[in-house]
DNA sequence: AACATATGCAACCGCGGTCCA
DNA sequence: TTGGACCGCGGTTGCATATGT
């Protein structure tokens, strides 16, 4: 059906308003309400279009529109109704008293997604992106198509690669649980430093692992996490910088923790931070709470979409590389 | 101090839904 | 039932300001 442009006809004007129009607009709409927002600016004496006297209206004019800063209770509105409504902006503004749809998907662009971004979430589905994960699982695939196609006995690094990745996951799991820590535990842009800083330590790490299983075939034995070589190789100590953190993760820390008490780099069964030759426990909101030092509470933990890296059980257990625990 | 680049946000655009003659 | 008029929504743009070099 035939829709008459609404903005371009009849050299009305366009652009940011002036005082005096915002005055003529408000007085109207104080007097009469705005009825049609058709006939409005003529009535007004505007030389505008309804549609962008209703803008300006809903969007600034309006005397219930509260300005300024979005407050963390806000950010954590926006953030929980997002990952359930998506981008429906008017929805979600129907749950903050005094935010526009239109300042809320500001904010949600300008500020919110890219903080997602920076965690390592997907900011439409709030789960951790998986596409690196999808990339290492390819050149694992490739690896073994190389040794179809070849008749190279590759096993040993494939199954070196599947390890590699499943450490790489949890590296990014830990770029996610500071993040969330570091968004729990302050407002507004502070955390922000934080997060990058922990994006920049960690996504050097991540880049060193891509390095390392992008160089196949490996020249180099491998080795187990106490430098020794073996047939049957345990991945190399890893290194994780508690810089990522806002405090030091350690036992001492983790008193209150329902785990078992570990470090950054303890390999005992129960650390999460332990090479995937082991057994991992089930995470908790509790849990991860603990492991950020407490300062990612269990409900932002959960609505935060943090998960422990998907495949770690099945992978972990599946793998002849990684023994039978089960 | 001057220029380049990044950021934030108001405003615009176009589409889909609803109302009504 | 049809189609024109209007409203509201989500995506995008463009400009002013902030920040970096």
């Amino acid at each position: 059906m035939g829709r008459s442009p609404c903005c371009d006809e009849n050299g009305l004007k366009k652009g940011p308003w002036t005082p005096e129009e915002d005055q003529k607009l408000v007085q109207y709409v104080q007097k009469h309400g705005h009825g049609s927002w058709r006939a409005l600016p003529r009535l007004a004496g505007l030389n505008r279009c309804g549609k962008s006297c209703r803008l300006r209206w809903t969007n600034y004019l309006r005397p219930d529109i509260k300005r300024g800063r979005f407050s963390p209770e806000e950010e954590q509105i926006i953030l929980n109704l997002h990952s359930v409504l998506g981008n429906k902006w008017s929805a979600i503004a129907s749950h903050l008293p005094g935010r526009t749809d239109n300042e809320i998907k500001n904010f949600w662009n300008t500020h919110l997604k890219k903080r997602l971004i920076q965690m390592g979430f997907d900011p439409m589905t709030h789960r951790p992106r998986t596409d690196f994960f999808d990339a290492l699982q390819q050149l694992i695939a490739l690896a073994k198509l190389g040794e179809l196609i070849g008749g190279r006995p590759l096993d040993d690094h494939a199954a070196r690669l599947q390890a590699e990745a499943a450490q790489a996951e949890q590296l990014q799991y830990l770029q996610q649980l500071a993040a969330a820590a570091a968004m729990a535990g302050s407002s507004g842009t502070d955390h922000l430093s934080t997060i990058n800083g922990a994006d920049l330590e960690t996504n050097s790490l991540l880049d060193s692992q891509m390095s390392s299983l992008l160089s196949f075939p490996s020249p180099t034995p491998l080795q187990d996490i106490n430098g020794q070589t073996s047939d049957n190789p345990l991945l190399p100590e890893l290194e994780i910088p508690c810089s990522m953190f806002d405090q030091p993760i350690s036992s001492e820390t983790n008193q209150s923790s329902n785990l078992t008490g570990f470090s950054l780099g303890d390999n005992s069964p129960g650390s999460p931070f332990m090479s995937p030759n082991s057994p991992l426990p089930p995470l908790t909101d509790v849990s991860i709470g603990s492991l950020v030092g407490g300062a990612c509470s269990p409900s932002i933990c959960g609505n935060s979409g943090i998960n422990p890296p998907s495949f770690w059980p099945d992978m972990l257990f599946d793998d002849p590389f990684m023994g039978d625990f089960a």
